[in-house]
DNA sequence: GATAGTGCTTCCTTTTTGGTAAGTATATTG
DNA sequence: CAATATACTTACCAAAAAGGAAGCACTATC
């Protein structure tokens, strides 16, 4: 996938999911097909680069679709394949987690 | 927790989980408690500096307790709170998708 | 007396990641 | 006619994370 080695199937699902962006990305679209634009809404504190740079990235790992409407001005959109979608049990545990801890 | 922001629990739960070893401690915790050295031997590529910060930077977020035997030579466990433990529904999912995605 | 094992810490270097600003091309809006 | 919006990319710089090597205090073993 990047070259690295995963020891184990949990080490290479942190891989997809444990950077800055590309976990928030995969949430985001759990409810269906969003522009960059939306994205860039939703994600306050994140950039153009890294915004691009982690759809690019989410593409390649096959966890999302990237479709280009080649129109002007330009309208992408991005979606989930079915493995980013089966990705959003984890999230769903992750937003269980969250919850309670911050109120702990 | 470290001055960051998190504006949704998923957020929340990423930093806690995301970073390089982190993630892979809690997971690695889920059977008991084990010794530094057990730990090392099991996350094969770690170095002493990433696990000893990394188990620290854990008991600080309350996912992990650290127990010193005060004996020489030392003796110390770790083992996995009851938030800690709570992780581990994440992680089963995590090891199931990583599971099926590197059979496709 | 040298070596190994224990659980660290410190210093230094390298790698990775993140951020800022600008540029691209075109159409719409005021 | 200037500004705005669209979805990027590129070049450059700063910050953060990770990695490696060595050392420490102490004991037991060879």
């Amino acid at each position: 996938m990047n070259g690295a080695i995963y020891y184990c199937p949990v080490d290479l699902t942190l891989s997809v999911v444990g950077g800055r962006w590309q976990g928030l990305i995969v949430w985001a679209l759990r409810g269906g097909p969003k522009r960059f634009s939306e994205l860039k809404r939703e994600l306050v504190a994140v950039n153009d680069k890294m915004l691009s740079q982690t759809l690019k990235l989410l593409a390649e790992q096959g966890i999302v679709t990237r479709t280009d409407f080649q129109s002007v001005p330009p309208k992408v959109e991005y979606n989930l394949t079915e493995n980013g979608r089966q990705l959003l049990v984890i999230f769903e545990k992750m937003e269980a987690w969250g919850a309670h801890y911050s109120e702990v």
